[in-house]
DNA sequence: AATTTCGTCTGGCCTGACCACCTGATGGTT
DNA sequence: AACCATCAGGTGGTCAGGCCAGACGAAATT
């Protein structure tokens, strides 16, 4: 016998689960311009104030922009708008940081083996350039995040999976934004720079050697010291 | 000589910053009861209507939950919520499904390694729980599929990974939508069902034995299974 | 002591009004 | 003909007030 709480919807969650269905079947793309909001009232036989409630939301989670005079437009979402509401909870909870970071490197292990297995010759180039970058931040001294944070990207561009470089990015960006002193730290504590230069040029090995195993292994070595010194507080 | 735009606030989106402001202070924890709508309207001089503009907003965002009769509550926000937008930014993107299944590779197979370290007596019964319930339906001739999810994201939880459990599910929601079709019929061709099954007991044998190498083989083993399946088209 | 009722508070939704901004059409000026 | 100013109609933004359903605690009843 499974009797379960009953939970009937709101209004406002009604219509933000009708404008995602639509957008989730392609019938509303980004730049598409969605009805008034007086006219959504009609149609939907609600209330103004319920249709801009649901609106709110949607504007909250960038599914959609409101610029006053012309209309409501689905939007491509902005990756600041995806990282937001991880950064906030790693805000609230420290231990996400470390959930974040197995995340990651399940992640950035999948792709570095598929960068091995299908970068060119212009990723390998651009790898190389960076590598280059680094080496220049490092006998100037300079942080090295920029050229950092550009390699890994570079990854998961040779890896050729949009969803794996998405979803690398949102991680890499949470952990950005919410972890922004530690971060600095790792980049100044001394010995790191040259650490972290000869793991990027060892993932770049194995990635050039076209050795899948080699640069997982490469990749995860190098996200779990990164993880140990994040976790130096 | 940099001009931008200009573009004034909405009081809506105000009231937004300044809650979350309160929360990244810390002035507001989880669990915390905000002031009911009428006192934050009379408190910060704006309409109620506005008022719930914002806290729709916060709601959609999962920062706070609304409890009618009771309140509104600030909320541990490690929930469902906070991948809305990766969820939607997966949808409009409308990647292949190869690629989607790499990164559901990535994020299970990690996930399936974590649960075969850390998971407790309460996770193994559960995942037997409903391997019985994939041979109930293996006996009757049912789909299968919800079972099947259950069993996914038992290995999440086992795993003690919210961060990767919400990805994967993410993901794996993304291509649920994305591939109805193929996805029913990957239940329904003829000795499918037995294979499901023995793949999702071997990866119970797995994690049962703490075995996180063999966990992590077998759950990419299914996984390639289910790929190649939803490629004949 | 246990149960029921009542009062007060909460959020949910509606209606109507008015304001600021945007856009396109129209008319006037150069 | 090209450009500018004005206007009308549409858009979203905000307000105020009303009423309803649900939740909770206190008071009354059994």
């Amino acid at each position: 016998m499974d009797l379960r709480p009953i939970r009937t919807k709101k209004i406002y969650e009604e219509i933000v689960q009708q404008i995602k269905d639509l957008i989730g079947e392609g019938n509303l793309k980004p730049g598409d311009r969605l009805p008034s909001e007086r006219e959504l009232s009609e149609r939907l036989a609600v209330s103004r104030a319920s249709v801009r409630e649901a609106l709110s939301a949607l504007a909250a989670m960038g599914v959609i922009v409101i610029r006053p005079g012309e209309g409501t437009f689905v939007q491509n979402i902005r990756n600041g708008a995806i990282v937001e509401p991880l950064a906030m909870a790693l805000l609230l909870d420290r231990q996400a940081a470390m959930e974040l970071l197995e995340a990651r490197q399940a992640l950035e292990g999948e792709a570095a083996y598929l960068a091995a297995r299908r970068a060119g010759p212009e990723d390998l180039e651009k790898m190389e350039e960076l590598l280059k970058e680094m080496q220049h931040d490092l006998q100037r001294g300079t942080l090295g995040e920029e050229a950092d944070l550009r390699f890994h990207l570079a990854i998961a561009e040779a890896a050729r999976n949009s969803v794996l470089a998405r979803l690398m990015h949102t991680v890499s960006d949470t952990m950005r934004q919410a972890l922004k002193t530690s971060r600095q730290r790792l980049y100044t504590t001394a010995g790191n720079p040259e650490k972290l230069f000869a793991q990027h040029n060892q993932i770049f090995e194995a990635i050039k050697a076209h050795n899948p195993r080699a640069a997982r292994k490469a990749i995860c070595q190098h996200l779990r010291f990164v993880a140990k010194e994040l976790q130096k507080e």
